[in-house]
DNA sequence: TCTCAATTTGAGAGATATCTCATTTATGAG
DNA sequence: CTCATAAATGAGATATCTCTCAAATTGAGA
């Protein structure tokens, strides 16, 4: 009944000790839970891997499952910040939102494990979904705006945004598709999404302009 | 190195004890899966539940993600024989397409634990899609002949369809959306096939025949 | 430098899981 | 009924894991 802290007040904290083990359990969790799969994954390993002692992780999570959904948020809504700020200079709504997917879907490649540990995270997690949400509702609404998109109800969209892409990541982990599955599978929302077919398919195409590099690791 | 079957030839076994047992250990791991987690079950109480000694198990199943994938697949299949059974008397693919969406979200409405079991499974078990892609592949190919649907990617499509499907089925587990959420999904997904919004929607909301009954349980 | 609250440590009690295997029991063909 | 084979049993050796707590350590402000 003492050291209960699970979320702090949001003031003028100083970046302390306590941030830096904290963020220190993130990444190892992230790590072994990419490396060895959820089931196999143990709290005693995570906390040799950020270097503390085993009574410390309990400093900071309760359980697995609680720093399992952290590591996943952390991850999901990182590569969201980075996708948001290579887009910056894009103004068109759909052209933004292809350019998530897609950024999202080349990460599967380039880090199977990670995807497959967050995507499996993802999807029985409402945290998660609510932190990454926001994200795709700005391009949504803004495409809206635009009348580049034309939907009916805008929570199916995002099902249908989120949905698609996570399934298209799928195909990409299991190798049942290839690089091409990528502009197929964006070109497919936003004709989901009420474009024409043309232009869809000239939309997903586009480079994808770069990440800015990860500030973790 | 001895009794190691895994599959058995196919040809006329009688329903012998060998397979009842199996079975009932299937039921068993549905049953314990959707009521623990998959995380919190245990191979001994899978046994414990199928009425059978801690070793049985190890007659039919190396480990518990091996159960685990076969209850999900057996869950999955049988339902979407079920729904298909349903709709024997249906010509349209898209209508088809739609009624087997609905009744996918209608189960997870009806029963949360046995759909997120099945979902967590599903989604990063490469045999399970396989398994049911075959259903979904039947109403699209059939939709697509009859000039209702208008793709440009087949995998893309596939992806599509069971996205969101899954990602509605997880909108209304996790509460943020009600019923109404189901033929905005299943509208969703026959535009994104091609359809005009208005047919989609119609479609979309014409009565769900009724599902025969489970062999199971 | 001193002080004290915050943080970390790590050994270990207690709990529970997996998987094996020698033995027993059930089945069905002849 | 007999017997060979298939299937089931369940105790236990072995392996981890979780979570606690009294004591040690740290570090920032006075």
């Amino acid at each position: 009944m003492s050291t209960r802290k699970t979320a702090s007040p949001e003031k003028t904290l100083p970046p302390s000790k306590r941030d830096r083990t904290r963020r220190r359990l993130l990444q190892a969790g992230v790590k072994v839970f990419a490396g060895k799969g959820i089931e196999a994954a143990s709290i005693q390993e995570i906390a040799a891997t950020a270097g503390v002692a085993n009574g410390t992780f309990y400093n900071y999570f309760q359980s697995k499952e609680e720093i399992m959904e952290a590591a996943a948020i952390w991850v999901g809504v990182d590569y969201c910040e980075r996708i948001k700020a290579s887009a910056a200079h894009i103004p068109d709504g759909a052209e933004r939102m292809s350019i998530g997917g897609r950024h999202y879907m080349t990460m599967a490649l380039a880090q199977p494990e990670l995807a497959r540990f967050m995507i499996s995270v993802a999807v029985f997690s409402p945290i998660w979904a609510e932190q990454v949400e926001p994200y795709i509702l700005a391009d949504l609404t803004l495409g809206v705006k635009q009348k580049r998109f034309a939907i009916a109800s805008t929570a199916a969209a995002i099902d249908m945004i989120t949905g698609t892409n996570f399934a298209g990541i799928n195909s990409l982990l299991t190798g049942r598709t290839g690089r091409a599955h990528i502009p197929a599978v964006s070109a497919t929302i936003l004709r989901g999404l009420g474009m024409a077919p043309k232009e869809a398919d000239e939309i997903a195409r586009r480079p994808l302009p770069p990440l800015p590099p990860a500030p973790e690791a």
